[in-house]
DNA sequence: GAGAAATATTTCGCACGCTAAATAATGCCG
DNA sequence: CGGCATTATTTAGCGTGCGAAATATTTCTC
């Protein structure tokens, strides 16, 4: 994980933003992990679980867009999870080329006993702000995320002239 | 990368909140790792030679500090940087239990071609807002941290009481 | 000053997470 | 119909990332 602060003595504003980010980020992944490990699970694995319990049966590509992971990741996360039992890979019908994830009567049975969604902490705290300053969180963050992609679209233009 | 966003049709502002953290944080990291690709690094590496350029030789566990990961994980990351001539393990005279790390020849010379620093797009895209808005939005997210930190606390007492 | 507690690093085993290449099945176009 | 690009998934190889246990060294305490 990656953040370089370089100098930890005095900070700006900006990196106590950037530091505060980092901060909510990691924290939500360790809560998730955390949740996982007293179900027996990892963190993704519990995820998964959790997604396919409140949308149904997922093919592969389409539960790697929900996690926000590639394919051979989610390849490997199942594999281990078809292991422990927890879900089944069912070919479809339609189109061979196509897998359907599918919880197991263990895997659902252990999704209904974890109750707290992976994120809720996180969330919670959220709505411990006023909705002005729920309001004003997005729209300023929404700022930060704009300037950030335009500068992506830069620095992918730059590079492919050859940076 | 768990971020389980279940219902992604109706987002309320909380969600947007989220989501936005998340993609400021992944894209963060995929600069990093793009930066470090054209020096043929990785991007954890790029961070630990840029960290040693400016702050000088770092025992094992003020690096694993600065980065924010395990000593574990960080021995793995300079062995690899070590094989590849970026940096030496040095043994501390005074104590013999610290080692430091220290750039190679070779490895000061790559952090000096790469002039950008790894958050830069990102530290700039802050910069863009106003001194005010900056001001506010450290708040905000300041009061969602402690939130947070509060629940995790909270959680931590739970689950102590055996939950 | 010897043994115990503490500290710094490494080793081990496992689970992501990514890219590139391989495999399998579908659709398209002449 | 036959080949060919496209799409879905898996495989292979590598680099984190973590926790627990092992190792080495220092410090504390009696």
């Amino acid at each position: 994980m990656p953040s370089a602060s370089v100098s930890p003595e005095i900070k700006s504003d900006v990196d106590q933003v950037l530091e505060t980010i980092i901060y909510l980020y990691t924290e939500s992944r360790r809560i998730t992990k955390e949740l996982a490990r007293r179900a027996d699970l990892t963190g993704p694995q519990l995820t998964v679980v959790k997604i396919l319990e409140q949308i149904g049966d997922l093919s592969l590509s389409e539960l790697s867009e929900r996690i926000r992971a590639q394919n051979s990741t989610v390849t490997g996360i199942i594999d281990r999870m078809e292991r422990e039992g927890l879900v089944v890979r069912e070919r479809s019908k339609e189109d061979r080329r196509v897998v359907y994830i599918r919880l197991t009567p263990k895997g659902r049975k252990l999704a209904e006993e974890i109750p707290v969604e992976p994120m809720e902490i996180f969330r919670n705290a959220l709505q411990c702000l006023s909705a002005n300053e729920t309001r004003e969180l997005l729209k300023i963050l929404g700022k930060v995320a704009r300037h950030v992609r335009e500068a992506v679209r830069a620095e992918g233009a730059a590079s492919a002239r050859g940076g």
